[in-house]
Formats: C-alpha cells, sequence, structure tokens
RNA sequence: GGUCCGUUCGUCUAGGGGUUAGGACACGUCCCUUUCACGGAUGAAACACGGGUUCGAUUCCCGUACGGACUACCA
C-alpha cells in the first residue's frame, strides 16, 4: 500500500514548487489507491509563522489536492504536528546513542562559530570530532553527569569513514556518497527538538511511508537519512526516493524564490498572503483570477510529462497518467506565459454558467449588482478575451458601469461635424428599435450608414466607443443588445454630451 | 572551495542508435473579422562541446564547459 506526504514547514507562504511537490506526492496515491499525509513540519520554533499552517491547508484545498490524513484531516497515525511528537523523537535520539550511532555533544554553537571563522571549511565529522566536546571524547559517564547538571547539549550522528552509500533514487538512478566526506549531522537541537533529519526518518518509518518524493535540495542529505534507517535498523522498509527537479527564476538564473513574485510582478503562491508589511505581502494565483485546475495542469508539467502530444489535463486524467518515472530530471523554469495560456483555455473550455459562480463574487465585490441573465450574457460576451477571471471585471467593467475613459485619439480622428448630425439621427434611431437583438440591429445600423452614404467605418468604431470606451472589446450589436435600449442610447447621448462640451 | 545533480527550439517538453527531431507557450506572416480577441493556416526556432563504442550517434560511455542544489543546533 503507497503512502506518501507532504511535509512542509509552517514558515510563511506555501511557495508554488511545494504546491507541485504536494500534487505529485497526491497523484501517486491516487493512481496506486494510497494515502495522502500532510505533516507539519515545525521543529524550528524561531521560524515559526502563525497563520501558515492554516494558509497550507487552505492553498492544498483550493488546488484540489486533498489529504487523507494530518493536520486538519484527521487520521490513526498521528498526531501529524512534529512539535506534538517532541517526546517522540527523544525517544528515538537516545536509542541511537545507545546504539553507538549517535553520540552528545556540547559544544556551543558560539564555540562552533568560531571555529568555522577560524578554519576556512571546518566541519563536525569523523575527523575533528574527537577533538571537540563529546560523550566520545570525555566518556559517557561524564557526558551523563553533566546533561544531569542541565547543561545543554546536542546528540549527533555518528558517521563512520569508509563507506559507500548508494541511494536508488527513481528519477536519478543510482547516487553514491562517500560516507567519510559525511558530517556528523545534529539530530535533536539543545531545545530538545529534533532536526529535520531525525523527525524526518522516525516519523516516515512511524507513519510507514512506502515513497519519499520531495525536491532535489534534500538530495544531499540523503546518505544521512539512509545511516539513520541503518541505524534504527529499518532498512527494510526504507522508502523509495525520487528527488524533483527544482523550479527556476522566469528569469535569471537560480531557484524560484519568495522574492521573485514581487521582483517580477507575478504570482509565486497559491494563494495572497499577508504579511506584517507590504513587503511581507503576496499575491497568489487564486487572487489573480486563476482557475485551480489552470495551475494544477500548469505545475504537473513542469518537470513531468506523460509524453506524446498531449497537454491539457484534468486532476482525474493526471491521476490516471501520472508516473515516477516519467519526471524530468533538469531543472524547469517558471514560464508565466504558459501559466496564463493555461488559464485562457481553462476559461474558454468552462461554460458561461460555471463561469457566473467564480466570477459573481467578483462582481459583487465591486458593487456592482446584476442578475444572472446578465451575467450570463456579459460572460459569454467577454470569454474569448479575458486571460484571468479578474478580467470579466477589470478589462470588461463597462459591462458593469458607464464607460470610465474614451480612446481620444481614435475619437480625434474620426469625429467631426458631419459624423456628429449622424451619430444624433442614429442615437434617436436606437431609441426607437423594437426588438434590441444584435442581428436586427447590425442589420438596421448598416443599412442606415448606407443611406447616410457612409461608410461603416466611419461610423461603427464611434459606436464602439461610446458603448466601451475602446477600440479593443467585444463586438458592437453583441454588447448594445447585452447593455439593452435604455443603456445603449444613453451612452451613446453621455458621448455626443462629451464630444460637445470639448468643441 | 568541497560533495552531489543536471544539460533537446527563447520557455515547458516528446522522442530515442538509422526520424523531414514532434507538440505546446511566446514570436513572425496570412485568412477570418471594418475593433480586440478567439479560431484556422503557415514560418522561423533545438539535440552544449570534444573524444570514444558502433556500419551508424541527439540517443550508450568518458571527459570538458556551463547551469543548479547542498555545505546551520533551517527546513
Amino acid at each position: 500500500m503507497v503512502r506518501v506526504r507532504f511535509a512542509p514547514s509552517p514558515t510563511g507562504a506555501l511557495h508554488i514548487g511545494g504546491v507541485r511537490t504536494a500534487l505529485y506526492n497526491y497523484l501517486l496515491a491516487r493512481q496506486q489507491g494510497g494515502t495522502f499525509i500532510l505533516r507539519i513540519e515545525d521543529t524550528d520554533q524561531g521560524r515559526y509563522v502563525p497563520g501558515a499552517e492554516d494558509y497550507i491547508i487552505e492553498s492544498l484545498r483550493w488546488v484540489g489536492v486533498i489529504p487523507d490524513e494530518g493536520v486538519g484531516f484527521g487520521g490513526d497515525e498521528g498526531p501529524y504536528r512534529q512539535s506534538d511528537r517532541k517526546e517522540i523523537y527523544q525517544k528515538y535520539a537516545h536509542e541511537l546513542v545507545q546504539r553507538g550511532h549517535a553520540y552528545y555533544a556540547f559544544d556551543t554553537p558560539l564555540e562552533l562559530e568560531n571555529r568555522r571563522q577560524a578554519e576556512e571549511h571546518f566541519t563536525y565529522n569523523h575527523l575533528t570530532r574527537s577533538a571537540l566536546i563529546n560523550s566520545l571524547t570525555i566518556g559517557e559517564e561524564v557526558s551523563k553527569r553533566r546533561i544531569a547538571t542541565g547543561e545543554s547539549f546536542v546528540i549527533r550522528l555518528k558517521v563512520m569513514p569508509g563507506r559507500s552509500i548508494h541511494i536508488q533514487d527513481l528519477i536519478r538512478g543510482d547516487v553514491v556518497f562517500e560516507s567519510s566526506e559525511l558530517d556528523d549531522k545534529v539530530l535533536l537541537k539543545a531545545d530538545g527538538m529534533p532536526t529535520y533529519h531525525l523527525a524526518n526518518i522516525v516519523d516516515d518509518h512511524l507513519m510507514r511511508i512506502t515513497h519519499v518524493i520531495r525536491g532535489e535540495e534534500w538530495l544531499p542529505s540523503t546518505a544521512h537519512h539512509v545511516l539513520l534507517y541503518e541505524g534504527f535498523g529499518w532498512e527494510a522498509t526504507m522508502p523509495k526516493f525520487s528527488h524533483l527537479p527544482l523550479i527556476m527564476k522566469p528569469f535569471g538564473n537560480g531557484k524560484l524564490s519568495k522574492r521573485d513574485g514581487a521582483k517580477f510582478g507575478i504570482p509565486v503562491f497559491p494563494l495572497a498572503w499577508k504579511g506584517e508589511t507590504a513587503e511581507e505581502s503576496f499575491d497568489g494565483f487564486r487572487e489573480v483570477g486563476f482557475l485551480p485546475g489552470a495551475v494544477v495542469n500548469f505545475l504537473a508539467l513542469l518537470g513531468w510529462h506523460p509524453g506524446g502530444d498531449e497537454d491539457i489535463f484534468s486532476m482525474e486524467e493526471l491521476i490516471q497518467l501520472f508516473s515516477i518515472e516519467h519526471i524530468g530530471k533538469g531543472g524547469a523554469r517558471f514560464d508565466y506565459e504558459k501559466a496564463k495560456s493555461f488559464n485562457q483555455k481553462y476559461i474558454h473550455a468552462m461554460d458561461d454558467a460555471a463561469l457566473a459562480t467564480l466570477v459573481r463574487p467578483l462582481v459583487e465585490a465591486k458593487g456592482y449588482q446584476v442578475s444572472d441573465a446578465f451575467l450570463s450574457r456579459a460572460i459569454s460576451l467577454m470569454k474569448e478575451r479575458v486571460t484571468f477571471l479578474t478580467d470579466f471585471v477589470e478589462t470588461g467593467y463597462y459591462l458593469f458601469e458607464p464607460v470610465r475613459v474614451y480612446d481620444e485619439e481614435t475619437l480625434q480622428k474620426r469625429w467631426n461635424g458631419d459624423i456628429a448630425a449622424v451619430f444624433a439621427e442614429l442615437t434617436e434611431k436606437f431609441a426607437t428599435f423594437d426588438l434590441f437583438k444584435a442581428p436586427d440591429l447590425e442589420e438596421a445600423v448598416k443599412a442606415f450608414i448606407q443611406e447616410k452614404g457612409m461608410k461603416p467605418g466611419d461610423i461603427l468604431p464611434l459606436l464602439r466607443i461610446a458603448l466601451v470606451g475602446t477600440m479593443k472589446g467585444p463586438a458592437v450589436f453583441e454588447t448594445a443588445e447585452v447593455l439593452g435600449r435604455e443603456e445603449t442610447v444613453a451612452r451613446l447621448k453621455r458621448m455626443m454630451d462629451n464630444q460637445s462640451v470639448k468643441s
């Protein structure tokens, strides 16, 4: 039975790379009929950020990556918050010392810091530990006594040199590390909390995790993890590892970071995050107007592809097609243009009614009040020209309120005395049409234009500007129909007033 | 610096010893449309480099270059 976990640290907003990691774990679990667990890794009390946990949960819900077990989702293998498991780690850490695979160390952070200052590349390892203060050098008895007096200590992994540690990564194949190159990682910190390395192994074992799918940044420490499994005698049930390629910045070098969102003016978080300051607050895909399905599709393909020429996949299809073997090895650049295009496609593919339920809250947030019928017509009018849900009320604001600005350049080019007279007459005509349907309007208006000896190009652009203010917009007669006769006539009059004031 | 990972169009990628190296995004041109967009057609655009192995390498191996991650009592 497949059991996988997503184990974020609640240090702030969950970055999009984390969402992808969660997604891949989820896809494997769903496909294999397994279990997907959310575990909160809050062992660094200094970096804990209130609200981050809720943010993570809400983000996963939004993208539809729902845990089967975990913080906020129940389950029998809890607690799923590491700060609630403190005693468990302590027990295992001491057990590892008993087994001879770890030791107590008393060197203070300051002492070690000084060593690093003095020595270029100082590391706490098999070479240096014999000259440091730990239970290996001062003895078990003395150590016990010092601990009993309340002196602070850490527990470190005792890495024995001279071994080649092989990792069979499902994505990268055989990866080898020499144990003599590994440092004696801290397992239990002076505050009694475990480090990631210890907590991760203990929890994965206790929670019977079968596959660890995580970011590539963990690959270098995986050898330590293997040593830990061996030290505890858990080799037989050690999970299989898969290290995902990193998501890179859209421009420049390096992996995508939280700051890149503000830097490039793009969202890099699923949901908006309100920090203490504006500097600490970020936009989210949801608030920008993305559909969760589009985000999932985009993210799924950032580092994975099932093969073939298809690239639009629903969650159900992703679950069916997903396979670790098809995950790429190289870092994938975050391409916002691509994300937008997915969103546009997803909006196009959605029917008006479904779209209306998503757009209505945006409409109401702007203070507009519209009927379902009107909203649905407005949506079908704008649908082909929006990228984001928010475009319906931003770009297409003119469907809900009077025109804010007129395209003066075009107006200046086309508006003149003759046109003004014809326009006034046309306005009268609009007021008298019985049927206010696009095809009828078009026919009547075009006939009128011809009658006046003018060309469509003389009138239509102006009509458009009167209705929506800009040369970019939905079909004129369709727009007039949606707006209705009253509003259409009002807008025509308003523009004439606007023009007469100027002259 | 050390350790480890990686490298197919600008980007995400498919493919894999013999292919006109395929798709998508973005970009160019045309069609549709007296707007914008959508849609359709079309174009330009890639196997990092050098050695092997092989009848034949983009594909396998080794180097080089370049990129990346890690190198905390952070995860």
